[in-house]
DNA sequence: CTCATTATTGATACTTGATATCAATTAGGC
DNA sequence: GCCTAATTGATATCAAGTATCAATAATGAG
């Protein structure tokens, strides 16, 4: 695939759902706008507090459509519940800020050029990567420098 | 700090644990030998099962102190609980198996020198990063390759 | 060695995140 | 509108991990 290219993918998750040949329905469009009127990261566990009006067992069972459907990814946070973003670019990886636990999406093709290279050092057939940055955002170092 | 340097560490769990100020009691040296002794990564649960006369409590605990002490790594796995393995090189990454779940270390100071020219791309102050390698081992490989 | 002090242990209960069950409901095609 | 299959969600259950706290064990002083 092109090396320095980031494909940007629509963000329409009620129809990344319909493509998976699932039935449109209230719950799960619910859902899906919640999930895209926030904008931020969230937990399962958030996103049923903030839909009480639908059932938890749907609340995870539609996020696990949408990561099935490639709509949203799964980071996986040491020490509490997995958070859950849009994913906006095909291939791609996280920033998470320390401090607020804001996440940011970035791809960079040396990267992707340094696992190519890494194949060599590595003991078998490489099949898949993940990355993290953990940051202090902007957001947060400003607050901590103007003070309050 | 020097780039190209792997520092190897002392893999004593037990002193590792004393040098914390904590006392060599029968629970914690227990639980020190069996991880020294299967070499590979392991969940908590796991431990719990191979050591029956161990609380569950304590197992939990030894391995906490045992993070905080940086003398073990936690992995998170999605869809799962963490693994922990003995750390033995300061800094480094992991390599994890798709099919069979062996866990590697490695530490290639190309990864570290990108962390800092991709400063500029981040918006934000960089404090950490995290990467996983996901393979299938050269065990595997063959195994397939082989018929069975 | 003996005792007092303090750390540690582990059975139990609990919390949290997530999934299984299954009768009642709903969506979509005809 | 009617039928059928998909979906829902209350409830039960499971899994990983933590809190409690009385009983026990490790240290250190004397
Ligand atoms: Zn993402
Ligand atoms: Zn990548
Ligand atoms: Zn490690
Ligand atoms: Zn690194």
């Amino acid at each position: 695939m092109a090396s320095g290219i980031a494909i940007t993918v629509e963000v329409d998750l009620i129809t990344a759902l319909e493509d998976q040949g699932l039935r449109r329905t209230y719950a799960r469009s619910a859902v899906a706008t919640r999930i895209e009127s926030v904008s931020e990261a969230f937990t399962a566990e958030q996103l049923c507090r903030d839909l009480p009006e639908v059932g938890r067992a749907t609340v995870y069972r539609t996020i696990r459509h949408l990561v099935d459907a490639g709509a949203l990814c799964k980071l996986p946070i040491l020490d509490g519940a997995p958070m859950y973003s849009i994913a906006r670019v095909e291939h791609h990886h996280h920033t998470i800020c320390s401090k607020c636990g804001a996440v940011g999406e970035f791809r960079h093709s040396t990267v992707e050029r340094l696992m190519r290279s890494l194949e060599k050092e590595i003991d078998g057939e490489i099949v898949g990567h993940r990355m993290e940055i953990f940051i202090t955002c902007n957001q947060c170092l400003s607050s901590t420098n103007g003070g309050e």
